[in-house]
DNA sequence: GTGTCAATTGACACAGTGTCAAGCAAAAAG
DNA sequence: CTTTTTGCTTGACACTGTGTCAATTGACAC
C-alpha cells in the first residue's frame, strides 16, 4: 500500500481523477483506471490496496491540485460574518463542480464499502467546519437569527449545501453554477440572518 | 413478471418492505428477501424480473399501505398558500421516515441500474409536484418572494427537501423529526415568502 | 389419471473486486 | 560484468451477488 510517492502512483491518481471527472463518477472500474494509466490492473493494486483507498487518495490528490486552502482564504479573511458566509458559499459553489466526479464515486462507494464511508465522512466533516466558521462569524457579529443555535445553524447550512442538492439543481434542473451560488447565498442569508 | 396479485407476490413485497426498513435499505440481497419471505431465491424471480423491479414495486406497495393520497389531503385542502406549504412540509417530514428504508435502497440501486434510476426519478417527480402545487398556491396569494419565479422556487423547495438532506440532519446530526419539520418549515417560509 | 401451476433444487454464466505466484526487464549494487 | 533488487506484467483463481435455465415435486382441477 502507498509506496511513497512513486511516479506511477501519481500517474494512477491523475488518471483516476480524469476518468472520474469524464464519467461523472459513474461506472469506473479498476480495470478502466489501469487502462487509462497505461499499466496493468494488478499494478494499481501494488499502489492502492482497494478501490476505496484509491478513491480516497484521488480525492485528497485533487484537493491539493485545486488548492483548497488557497481558495478558502477569501472566506477566512472576510471582515464581517455576512461576508464570510457569502464567500464560503461562493467557494463551495465553485469548488463542487470541480470535485464532482471524484466525490460522486466516493459517495457511491460509501454504500457498499465501510472504508469509503469513513473517508467520505471525514472529508465532509472538514467541509462542515467551514460552515461552522461562517455561522460562528455571524454569531460574533450578533447577526445569527434568534431561532438558531450555532450548532443547529451549522447543521442546516451544511445540509443546504449537500452534494445531492447541488447535483439536483444543476444537473437535473439545469441551473447554471452562477445561479446556484446566487440563490443559495440568498437563501442562506434569509434563513440565518435576522 | 408480476403474475397478477398472487398471495406470494404480496408476501414478498411485505417482506421486502420490512427487511429494508430494518436494515435502513443497505445490504439487502435477493436471497435475504427470499429467506424473509420463506421461499426460495428463484421463486422471487418468478414474480419480479429483477431487483430493480422488486424495489420499485415495494416502493409503490408501501405508498399504498401508507395512504399517501390521504396524507396529502390536508395540504391540498389548505385555505392559503402559506398553509399549503406548511402542511406539505409536515406531510413530507412524517412520510419520509416511513419510506426511508425502501427509498434508500432504490436510490442506491440507481447508481448501477438504469431501470431503478428511472423508477426513482418518476417517484420523485410525483413528490416534486407537491412542491410545485405549494409554490403555485403561494404565488396565487401574491406571497411568493419577488426574487423567485415559480419553476425556480419549485426546484429550490424540492432541493431543500431532498432525502439525503433529511438523512443527514436526522440520522447524522440527530435532529428529531419534529425539529426537522419545524426548522424546514421556517426555512422555507423565510426563503419563499416575502 | 392427466394436466397445469407454483415452487424447489441445483447448476451455471457473468461482472467486478481482490489475491497469488511466476516471470521479466531494467536499474542498482557488488 | 555479474548478481540482486525493484516495479511491473501475465494469467489464474477465489469470492460475491445477480440473473438464467432445466429438471423435478406436489397440489389441485377436470
Amino acid at each position: 500500500m502507498s509506496r511513497e510517492n512513486t511516479e506511477t502512483r501519481t500517474k494512477i491518481l491523475q488518471a483516476t481523477v480524469e476518468t472520474l471527472e469524464q464519467e461523472g463518477g459513474r461506472g469506473v472500474r479498476m480495470g478502466d483506471i489501469a487502462k487509462a494509466t497505461g499499466i496493468s490492473r494488478q499494478a494499481v493494486y501494488l499502489h492502492f490496496t482497494s478501490r476505496a483507498e484509491l478513491l480516497t487518495a484521488a480525492f485528497l490528490f485533487l484537493g491539493d491540485q485545486l488548492d483548497v486552502e488557497g481558495r478558502l482564504a477569501p472566506s477566512r479573511s472576510a471582515a464581517t460574518g455576512v461576508e464570510r458566509l457569502e464567500r464560503y458559499i461562493e467557494f463551495w459553489g465553485n469548488y463542487l463542480p470541480e470535485i464532482y466526479g471524484v466525490a460522486k464515486a466516493l459517495m457511491m462507494a460509501q454504500d457498499t464499502d465501510e472504508a469509503a464511508a469513513t473517508a467520505w465522512r471525514d472529508r465532509m466533516l472538514a467541509m462542515r467546519d467551514g460552515c461552522r466558521a461562517a455561522i460562528d462569524a455571524l454569531y460574533d457579529d450578533g447577526m445569527l437569527a434568534s431561532e438558531w443555535t450555532r450548532p443547529k445553524a451549522t447543521d442546516a447550512l451544511f445540509a443546504l449545501l449537500q452534494v445531492p442538492s447541488w447535483e439536483y439543481l444543476t444537473i437535473e434542473c439545469g441551473w447554471s453554477n452562477k445561479e446556484y451560488i446566487r440563490r443559495m447565498t440568498a437563501t442562506a442569508k434569509r434563513t440565518f440572518i435576522d
